[in-house]
This record gives structure tokens, C-alpha cells and sequence, in this order.
DNA sequence: ACCAACATTAATGCATACATTAAATGAGGA
DNA sequence: TCCTCATTTAATGTATGCATTAATGTTGGT
């Protein structure tokens, strides 16, 4: 294998390990690598064309942001997300995105700064009409990144998304198995409504309650289906 | 330098790579590396006996953690906490520290299980007796990490303990700088009655009105100090 | 004296080699 | 047949080598 394939002009200026981490990334939230899946450091090295060591360097970050485990001899395992871990994943997100909310209350936004908010509905519905229910979900990721976006605090928007990462697959697949979202609408406008009237407290009771129905639904899931882990 | 020095009963099971990193992240929380050191590679190898290998898996995992930067051609830097990155780490911390207050008073913990918050709370009082700001601190620690962990969601524990880290240089640098805090023993004593009594909402009120007067504190020092990073 | 082009140096990113060790395999005895 | 212990195998952890490249220094021209 070439010691360095990147030559004079080449348009992959990122690092091999950003490359594998990414790869491995999107492979596991696409679910490509599903729950329970492993490999070995030198498997992935194959695969992904490189050689361990960035492979490696990948496995740890994602190990660290809690989407494998690398266990001592069987390389990395791609974690299941148990009802526990959902329940966890979701008290934590409730908390910060209501701090969020409240923040941006506070803050008063223009309506120029709460109009990606209204666009994000908007799309939403929009997708809900068409029975588009993987757009509709974009939507609404669009429309919490941007909420936790405005509120300013970069940590608080890494955190929030690590959080998202680990969730992504358990709410892509409980989509289809839940009731129609046909409130969500009225709840993101509500919450807007808090935002433009600078209703910090307003905005996160409303964040808040929002978040720990969703909480709920997607809880019941899992127990209606005997889901152990997605 | 021997290729390993891990003969066959060898004290030290852990990994270098392990080693590498408790031994940065100690030097840094104690200011030993104080915001702003710099070293290579190479240099941090030399330094704790080891090669470069596990010395940048350590650095990477320090800079994930948000404790140091890793810049292209200079290796590693300590990163200083300005004014807005306490702002931001203690929002986080207050609304992750009110959702365990919230859970656990939800849940009526035992006596027995609230038994570490009273003691942390009597070893800050005879702390502050014998005027040991240091000891005060720990205890301070010790009272909201139990309050964390007893709420039981463990991904909230990492979290919440990756900021502590984030901000425990500054915590320790105005500890001498402002008011003895005379208040916080009677303000866990309320936190803990609340927690008994099954008030989780007064719970969650409590920690929050106890967690922005300690914030609101900490940014006056950095403002009277005109402290723009430690 | 200043600046541009070039040479030099040094640090990293990645590949690879190697020792260690956990797991798997197999042999021998109860 | 089953269990124990030695042997082999294979994966990782770590060290090291090498090519790339950013930073620095140097030279020559204006």
C-alpha cells in the first residue's frame, strides 16, 4: 500500500483519520453498521483503504461520543440503544433544550432570527402532507438545532448534537411505528410564539412539555414492540 | 528506550495510553500546565518515558474533553476558560444539575440514600470552620457529584463531570477571591429537605437559585478582576 | 534595507514492525 | 467424556520510520 496517496492536487484535503471517522459515522447512523455490529481495527483499515492507525484514532472518538464500544479482543461493536439509554438521552436533551428555550426568551429574538424556526415548521407540514416522514424528521432536527443554535452557547449546541448522534437510529426507526405527528406543528408555533413575546420561562414549560410527550411516545414504543435495543 | 518496559509483574496494568492521559489531565487541573502551555509530541513523550503513540491518543482525547487544543505545526495547548466559556459551562451545569434535582426528589430518596449529601455538606461547614477553602471545595464537589449520581442517569454523570473539568481551574483560582460562602450550607440543607420531602420541582428551584448565585459570583470576579481567561 | 524565491528544518500524519497477551486450540490424564 | 494445562493464534498496544508540509531562514535582486 502507497505510503501517502495524496498527491500535488487532490480534492480529499481532510486527514485519513477525519475520513474514517466520518465514514464510520454516517455508516452507523444510515444504520449500514447496525447495532451488535463489529469489526477489527485491521478490518475497517481494509475497508475504508487506509491502515489502523487512523482507523483507530476514529474508533476512540466514536467510542468516546458513545456510539461503539472497543472492546478488548473483538475490535469495535457498534451500541445498541437500550429504553434506558433512550430515557437517559431524552431527560438530558429536555433539560438542555429547555435551558435553550429559556435563554432565547430572555433574549427576546427578532423575528429574523426566529424565522429558520418558522421555515422549519413550515417544512414540516409541508413533508406531513406528503407523507414524507423522513422529511418531516429533518424538519424537525432543523428546527431544535436551530433553537439550541440561537441560544448561543456553542457547548450547549456540541452537546446537544453528541446526544442527537447516539439517538438518531432509535427515533428513525420508531417514526413509522408512532402516531402521526400531527401536533408537532402547534407545539413548535406555540413555542415560537413564547420566543417573539420573550417568554424565557414560557418557552421552556412549553419546550419542555413538548419534549417529555415525544419522550413518552417513543418510550412506549419500545414497550409495546418488546424492544430491547435499536 | 526499551520497546516495553511492562515486565512480567509489572504494578502498572494500565495502558500507557491511559497512563498518558490521567497524568496530562492531572498536571492541567492542578496547573502544573497552566492555560496557554504549549508542547509537542515529542516533547510530552520524552517527558512521561513513552513514545508518541499513546501521547497523542491521550491528546486527543484531552481535546474532545475541551481541556486543550491541539494546533497544527505547535502541538498541544492548554486552553484558557475566558468569562463566556464559564457562562456557557455553568448554564449547562445548572440546567443538567437541576434535571437530577428534579428526578431525585421525584423519586424520594431514602434517608439513607441522601446520607452522603448531609455528610458532604457538615464536611464543608467544619471546613469553613478552620478556614480550609480547599477542603470547602471538595466537599462542595463531593455534595453535587452524589446529587448527580444518585439521580441515576449515568450519562448525565459523564456530562456533567466533563464540564466540572472544563471549569475547575477558575473554580479553584476564585475561591480566595470571593465571599466565604457562608450561605451553601443552608442552601444544600433546603436542597436535601426538599429531595426528602419528594419535591422534586422545589428541588430543581433550590439547586437552580443555588447554582445562578454562584455563577452570577464567579463572572463578577472575572469582571472586577477584569480576568479575560484562566 | 526590504522583499520574493528558494532551501532548510522540524513536526506531524500515517504506515508498519514488533512484543505482549487474551482467546482458541489441542493434548493428556482422570 | 470431560477437565486441565500447554501451545498456538491473532489482535492489540506501542514504537519507529518515512513522506509531506508548514515554518523558518537564506540568498539575490531591486
Amino acid at each position: 500500500m502507497s505510503q501517502q496517496r495524496l498527491s500535488t492536487q487532490d480534492m480529499d484535503a481532510l486527514p485519513l483519520a477525519e475520513q474514517a471517522y466520518q465514514e464510520i459515522r454516517a455508516r452507523i447512523l444510515d444504520n449500514l453498521w447496525s447495532p451488535g455490529y463489529q469489526a477489527l481495527e485491521q478490518e475497517v483499515a481494509l475497508a475504508l483503504g487506509m491502515s489502523r492507525t487512523p482507523v483507530r484514532e476514529a474508533m476512540m472518538r466514536l467510542q468516546q461520543e458513545g456510539l461503539v464500544e472497543v472492546a478488548p479482543r473483538r475490535g469495535m461493536r457498534v451500541l445498541p440503544v437500550s429504553p434506558t439509554d433512550m430515557k437517559e438521552i431524552y431527560e438530558i436533551l429536555t433539560a438542555l433544550e429547555c435551558m435553550a428555550a429559556e435563554i432565547l426568551g430572555k433574549r427576546m429574538p427578532t423575528s429574523l432570527e426566529l424565522q429558520p424556526l418558522i421555515d422549519a415548521t413550515k417544512s414540516m407540514e409541508a413533508a406531513l402532507g406528503r407523507e414524507d416522514l423522513d422529511a418531516w424528521a429533518k424538519g424537525d432536527e432543523t428546527f431544535h438545532h436551530a433553537l439550541v443554535r440561537l441560544a448561543g452557547n456553542k457547548m450547549l449546541l456540541d452537546s446537544v448534537m453528541g446526544f442527537w448522534d447516539r439517538a438518531h437510529r432509535a427515533r428513525m426507526f420508531t417514526l413509522r411505528l408512532r402516531p402521526k405527528p400531527v401536533n408537532s406543528t402547534q407545539e413548535h408555533m406555540q413555542l415560537v410564539d413564547m420566543l417573539a413575546a420573550g417568554n424565557g420561562a414560557g418557552a421552556a414549560q412549553v419546550n419542555r412539555a413538548h419534549r417529555e410527550r415525544a419522550s413518552r411516545e417513543l418510550l412506549a414504543i419500545f414497550e409495546r414492540y418488546h424492544l430491547q435495543q435499536l
